[in-house]
DNA sequence: TTTGAAAAAATGAACATTCATTCACTTGGC
DNA sequence: GCCAAGTGAATGAATGTTCATTTTTTCAAA
């Protein structure tokens, strides 16, 4: 059950396509960009780009599983790395940032929109979010030395939270063309106050 | 400059022609929706429905001044009443609770995703949150007895996060049917430590 | 109270675009 | 010569917008 190297490369190939959409459909919305504005994005015709993307819904799909890819990396740093927490917090912290959450934000609303009016897209994202929380416990449980159930059970909602504070940075609105650092800060220290609560819970079994 | 009869009967109008088209608006997204689908759910011709609103941008244009004129109304009773403050947190934990965010989210998603691609609605997305931000700061003020401008000063940062868990309630994907009650809990929670350090800030000066 | 004409509200067919989707066809590497 | 990759014109349905026309409401004069 090997891949085949012209599967590879149709792989590629659609990712090169997904970098060069991805701008038009943050920019025009899911049901705005037609698909003769995303083939001439990609630089093809609107026979060859159905070859790859039989529909919009597909599309999506495909974006949302490479952000997934995207985050199982940093998720796989983030494991590695020597202090797992500070190296979450650091991700975090860039992930709000202005100038990320300026590039992000857009793309990102307009998924969160079509995914809570199009169930099949709503069920994508829904896995997409239970596996990043899955990444979130995983982290959480190495560090606070607790096993995976009791963290999972404990530290949920606390994962729900912070994907509510990433993306609502994200998707504020810009006043004057970016989300004010005074905001940041506060968000930043709430994420702080709940990774601090997280990572509390392994001393009580120490003391 | 009184305001005439028709004028009035034009603006009810309005109100029950936004009434009968936000739910298509939801279900079908901003360019989804076409104008023919709006004029049917308003129960008239397109020619009749263009004369209310000439475009869709007035259309979010209108349904953002209804949302404002709602949320003047709940903040005059915050105001009103014996403690602010946990009236401010009443009316919060109701507006992230699960029904109400099953109701509001996905025309809150499809606004948020259309002021981020539209300046035109971005502008008057941020006017909005500006409002408010004003209001919120209001009821600091009355709460600890600050100035209005020391209030604005230290806690606009705190009304954006307050405005942030709010959306990011109502857009959260609901994972069979509903978001889950431990996400909320934790967000209530959270809601309150920023409202205590408010509150907090007015203990400094009398003891 | 009745009348009737002017203003406002409402209609829906018509028009030019634009869109998603298909398909017969060409290209280029192996 | 084979096959995947790529083309772009063609089709029919749908869309935004306009407008000539009809219906309803208003209200002062009779």
């Amino acid at each position: 059950m090997t891949i085949t190297a012209p599967a590879l490369a149709a792989d590629r190939r659609t990712a090169e396509i997904l970098d060069s959409i991805w701008r038009v459909f943050a920019a025009k919305g899911f049901d705005g960009a037609s698909m003769q504005d995303l083939a001439r994005a990609a630089d093809m015709s609107v026979g060859n780009f159905y070859r790859y993307f039989p529909s919009k819904a597909a599309i999506i799909d495909a974006m949302i599983s490479r952000d997934l890819d995207e985050i199982e990396q940093k998720f796989a740093g983030i494991r590695d790395s020597a202090d797992p927490m500070a190296s979450l917090r650091a991700t975090l912290a860039q992930r709000i940032s202005t100038e990320v959450c300026a590039a992000e934000g857009p793309m990102m609303a307009e998924i969160t929109a079509v995914a809570l009016r199009k169930p099949e897209i709503g069920d994508v994202m829904v896995r997409m979010e239970k596996v990043v929380t899955q990444y979130l416990m995983a982290v959480f449980a190495l560090a606070t030395g607790l096993p995976l159930s009791e963290v999972t059970h404990r530290f949920t909602a606390h994962a729900g939270l912070i994907m509510i504070l990433i993306k609502g940075c994200a998707m504020s609105p810009r006043k004057g063309g970016a989300t004010e650092s005074d905001l940041v800060a506060v968000v930043l220290r709430t994420i702080d106050s709940v990774l601090a609560e997280v990572s509390g819970a392994s001393l009580k079994g120490k003391s």
